[in-house]
DNA sequence: TCCTGGATGGTAAACGTTTTCCAAACTATG
DNA sequence: CATAGTTTGGAAAACGTTTACCATCCAGGA
């Protein structure tokens, strides 16, 4: 219980105190601040004038007790500090705020526990709904939000559970066009710098890349396939190996931008130039890739769609009153073609 | 009110399901779970084993509307997309999870109206306190916290409200190491874009650098000093604006790191080389800043200093029953030296 | 043995909404 | 003019907690 008369200096005014502002009852004033249709015009505005003048803001906490839902989604991501996210988010809480929803960010920075810290917190504050952007899976994690019927969106895996979707990414597509790229130019030796493999995004990428090479008839190197991280320094210590190897491709893919951008200071470290001594090839198109020196060609997915299209089968799956399984969207994903890719050099082509 | 026996698979469980499991009091559950050590072990016990056992999640709204207390922070920051700000966040969301806070992020991308629209949602969400890491301040919303008489955190202004804190930056210590740097190079002719005016910080800093210039006895030229916006674009689009004067600078300094790196690239068009044609000083020192090509020279301010300083005086304002003024912590800035800085081009040189 | 007092557990009110159900008032029809 | 039907407003319950207050129980002193 309060202390006597809370002596705070602006105790929060509430609903009750529109309503006798307004002269009506508290229904009357819940039911204009909420649109319903049937209130007398002529109330409605008493009320309307009486939450202007004593700057009324309603509880959001009372209004989730009651009706159920926090209109809250969270959104769970690997890394804040990897510039495409900080994209994704802002479409993300752009399209959450257009319909109501405010968002809670959790990133996992890739280690388990995190991971269930993050769960944990959004089960908390009684989400309506989550996005694992991670690019990768937590069978753990999603058995919490499934018991809670919870409607979960993924990217690219495909869990059996209740009220969940997933993006479908459609890598190939980008990829291929970028191994076409580089194959008409006259590469023949590409490597390819991949993300934590655990990450099944990453694998997939991997895959696709492994997969269009194939089409294109040239024969993957093991050598030339390293692991990375997604970071800037995973990408600088994986080309590093790369030039440690007795032969060296004459091109390089990467799995994201920030993995290029690192491949591109470990070639500035070692004085070789892109794209003289290699071309180079990333993944996202963050902004940044744009700006890099020299412009970064890569492989642009849309963080506007992926966005967008988390929000709406969120929402989908929250209407829907039984529980469905994958609401499938495509992503596409398209080569952008800059200035860190031309002729393979001379020494090692073909 | 819920339809009869409410047939969603896993209704969620209370605090009341866990009293009758553990056969003791929702009080006693209550108490154990908020740890009052009055609380006879041996219910403790069974009360934290059916906790574990029902997967109890205590619900945070209720807790938030009983208490008073909603156990979450606002992050107001620029723009997400700046690297600067994914950084900051990270910090502070980590200082703030550790003390059993959520945050809540908003950003204005510099329009005020976006600006009001997250000072609202804040209000509705009952923050117990926000931080403002806008470099910018807006007395409305101001107004509008103090009147809630919610805790408030700014960086540089100085605001006479109650409750309000601030973190004050020392730009010119890592300014000054600037200036110095250059004109111990041999530089006189010294540029400076500097971010969007109307920022409070944005003009401290473009006055530091004045103030250091004079101090190393060279006379600022007008010309030279450019309004950017702190971002990619607007770095270019400044340092394109340079290059049309009739005279050039040597060296110019950025009021951000993003600014900066739009210059590189905006240098790189022009086919001019950096250090060799310009030198280039950034602010911020945010991790991709060792990775442009060549690494940018850079004024470093610690993101995680500002971050746990602001959830630090949040912390201590709410504690403090009395409405105070001015928490005020100083945060540190110094140069750090890397490889856009050189000799000025010998055309240019003194 | 009885009473007092300290510990500890339980009951119920309160937080600020939404929403169901009912009552009242007005409209239209017979 | 009366009655049925349709709006529209109001009272009260409910959401899941915390916590003030009260009841109970046990130990120790008189």
């Amino acid at each position: 219980m309060r202390s006597k008369t809370q002596t705070d200096g602006a105790a929060r005014i509430g609903i009750h105190k529109v309503a006798s502002h307004a002269r009506v009852s508290i229904a009357t004033v819940s039911r204009t601040i909420n649109h319903v249709p049937t209130v007398n015009p002529v109330l409605a505005a008493r009320v309307w004038k009486s939450v202007a003048e004593l700057n009324y803001v309603p509880n959001t906490q009372a209004r989730a007790l009651v009706s159920g839902k926090s209109k809250l989604f969270g959104l769970i991501i690997s890394e804040i500090t990897n510039p495409f996210f900080p994209e994704l988010i802002q479409e993300f809480e752009r399209a959450a705020v257009a319909r109501g929803y405010e968002i809670l960010i959790g990133s996992t920075n890739y280690e388990p526990e995190k991971m269930e810290l993050c769960a944990r917190r959004m089960l908390e504050r009684n989400v309506d709904g989550v996005a694992i952007m991670t690019f990768g899976f937590e069978e753990s994690l999603l058995d919490r939000f499934a018991g809670e019927d919870i409607p979960v969106v993924f990217i690219d895996v495909t869990p059996r559970h209740p009220r969940s979707s997933n993006l479908q990414v459609d890598y190939r597509a980008g990829i291929y066009e970028g191994v076409q790229h580089l194959a008409v130019l006259g590469h023949r030796k590409i490597g390819f710098i991949s993300g934590p493999l655990r990450l099944g995004s990453a694998e997939t990428r991997k895959l696709a890349f492994l997969d269009c090479l194939r089409c294109a008839g040239i024969k993957p190197q093991s050598a030339w396939l390293v692991e990375g991280d997604h970071t800037l320094d995973g990408g600088r210590d994986a080309m590093q190996r790369i030039l440690q190897l007795p032969e060296w491709p004459t091109a390089i893919m990467c799995s994201n931008d920030m993995t290029a951008i690192g491949v591109q200071h470990a070639l500035f470290e070692a004085d070789l130039k892109v794209p003289a001594d290699f071309s180079l090839i990333g993944f996202d198109d963050i902004h940044l890739a744009e700006y890099t020196i020299p412009p970064l060609t890569t492989v642009r997915m849309s963080c506007k769609d992926l966005a967008q299209g988390a929000v709406t089968s969120l929402l989908a799956n929250m209407e829907s009153t039984q529980s469905r399984f994958e609401t499938r969207s495509k992503i596409n994903t398209r080569l952008i073609v800059r200035q860190t890719t031309g002729l393979p050099k001379m020494s090692s082509a073909i």
